[in-house]
Formats: structure tokens, C-alpha cells, sequence
DNA sequence: TCCATTTTGACCTTCTTTGACTTTAATTAT
DNA sequence: ATAATTAAAGTCAAAGAAGGTCAAAATGGA
């Protein structure tokens, strides 16, 4: 239990947090040692918990004295609804990957904590009792329709 | 005599009361050794004595660090709420009855007007994307588990 | 005996961790 | 200036570490 690239993930996120323009500036391999885990398990975190779809960007720059920054984006709600909708519910999605798209958008308090469980309670596997190709779509509409709520007036 | 699988449901209760959330977090595979069983006997048991039924929530996670997570619902006897997990949520569920039910639960103030547009969004027919007598069988495990949140001590 | 429940095991899926190899940039030596 | 060296970061696939599923076999009570 406590997974490394969990405790990672925290790290960074109290980091970017404490920052002045959330944004920071890391070298892998420093942070790797600190953590004592593989250079390249930092790269794992950086994919799977602060890419684009979790409000986050990533520049670095390699060689000597190269790091990697991450950056919290500012977003405006619709339009980051509006590029999930269309660009990552397209197709089929995994429950992590549904996951941590409504643990984003509960970051950024476009809803609420319990609205987030809710969502994610619907995204869940046990409730999707098929085969295992469709599942993962039905969870891609799913989601779709429920951010597609948020989108409306008055909503 | 003294079904193993017994032992291990007792074992697990008498934990859920003594923890402060009503809520476990155990490892499958430590447990299964601890009580010399298969491990997939741990899943029958879960299966049959913490199903939501039975007051009960499961939650897990697989890979490194992976666990399964054991949440006792709140079951208040003489509540609406209670009422519509028994009578109505026993089988599958149809778009209009779980329509019927996610209203009610909202003129009952259990959920606001948003959260039961985000719940009709869940449970609508152009999600979920299966043969026809799946879909009212995964409707009614979806409005199920949605409905677990709300039965989830601290909220 | 018969049927429902329990137990087991083989195989599957998901997520994390590691490491060998690659690419890029800066520094140093020629 | 150019080449060689060093110091980063990137990629990708394999290994490892969990939990899930399903059906057959075993068990036990009516």
C-alpha cells in the first residue's frame, strides 16, 4: 500500500500549490534519488496524473541542466468540458482514465466532492456488467452525458 | 462446521465496527494467507455477505499497492431512501422507473436538482450502449452504486 | 439422495515499477 | 570551430504486484 507514484503525485501537487504562479520546475533525477525509485517512474506520474486532461502541462528541456516543468492550467469550464467531451470521450475509456478526468474537474471546483462520487460511482466496473469491449464505451458515454449536464444553462 | 467463509465475514465485521468510518481497507492475498483459504474465496465472500444489499459498498484497486476497500452504508430502517434500495432496486430497472425514483429522491431533497440531472444523465438509454436486456440490468447497478454514495457516512 | 452453498484453482485484467537503450543539450578538449 | 564527453530527460517493453472471474469439485444439510 502507499504507492510511490501516489506519493509522488502528492509531493508535486503540494509543490505546485505553494507556488507563486503554479508551476514548477524539477530535475527528474534529483527527485527520482529523493523518492528512491527509477528515473523513469517519474515519468509514469507526470503521464498519468498531470497530463492535459488533469489541468496540467509539461515542457522540459534535456541535456545539462535540463529539467521538467508542470504547470497548472488556468481553464475556463466550458471549454475544458467541451474538449473532454469531444476530443477524450470520443471513443472508450478505462476507470482510472474516468476517474481522474472527474477528480479533475472536482480540483477545479467545477463540481462538487459529492457530485464527483456520484460520477465516479457511475463510471464504476461492477456496474457495468459486459462484455469487456463495451464497457469500457458504455463508460465513455456515460461520462459524456453526464458532463454534457454541466454544459447547460441553468445547470 | 464453522464455514471458513463465516469466520472470514465476522472477522470483517467485527473491523468495520471497530474502525471509525465504518470503512476497511484490506489486501486480498494477506488475508486469504491469514485465514489459509484461496484467495478468490475472499470475493465470494464479499460477494455474498457485503453486497450492497446488504448494507454494504466494495471498492478496489489492482496493480502495485492494490486494495480492496470495504465501506458500511448508513441503514436507516424507517427512511425513504431505505424503502427504494428494497423494493425498487432489486432487479433491473427501466429509463422511466429509474426517472421515477431519481425524481422522487430529489422532491424527497436527498439529492439536488443538479445531482439528479447529473443520475438521469447516467442511467439514459443512448449511454448505455448494450443488447437490450443489459441495459435495464446495468441501469439499476449504476442508480445502485450512485445511490451508495449517498449512504456513506461522511458524505 | 439431491440441491444449495462453499471451496479451489486456472486463467485474466489492471496498474505499477524497473531497466536497458535512445535522444538531446551543454561543456570540455583538441 | 569541431569533436568528444558528460549530463540530463525520453521511450518502451518486460517484470512484478495486486485484484477479478468463472466454472468445476467438494461439502453439508434437508
Amino acid at each position: 500500500m502507499a504507492r510511490i507514484s501516489d506519493l509522488i503525485e502528492d509531493f508535486l501537487k503540494t509543490l505546485i500549490q505553494e507556488s507563486v504562479e503554479e508551476s514548477i520546475e524539477i530535475q527528474r533525477n534529483e527527485l527520482a534519488k529523493f523518492f528512491d525509485c527509477s528515473p523513469s517512474q517519474i515519468n509514469y506520474v507526470l503521464m498519468t496524473r498531470f497530463n492535459f486532461n488533469q489541468g496540467y502541462m509539461i515542457e522540459s528541456q534535456r541535456g545539462g541542466g535540463g529539467y521538467i516543468k508542470i504547470t497548472r492550467l488556468i481553464v475556463d469550464k466550458n471549454s475544458f468540458l467541451q474538449h473532454i467531451i469531444k476530443e477524450e470521450l470520443k471513443h472508450s475509456l478505462t476507470k482510472s482514465e474516468a476517474n481522474r478526468i472527474i477528480s479533475a474537474l472536482m480540483e477545479y471546483q467545477f463540481i462538487s466532492n459529492r457530485e464527483a462520487k456520484i460520477m465516479q460511482a457511475a463510471v464504476d466496473d461492477n456496474a457495468l456488467v459486459a462484455p469487456l469491449n463495451l464497457k469500457d464505451q458504455i463508460r465513455g458515454n456515460i461520462l459524456k452525458n453526464m458532463l454534457s449536464v454541466l454544459l447547460k444553462r441553468e445547470g
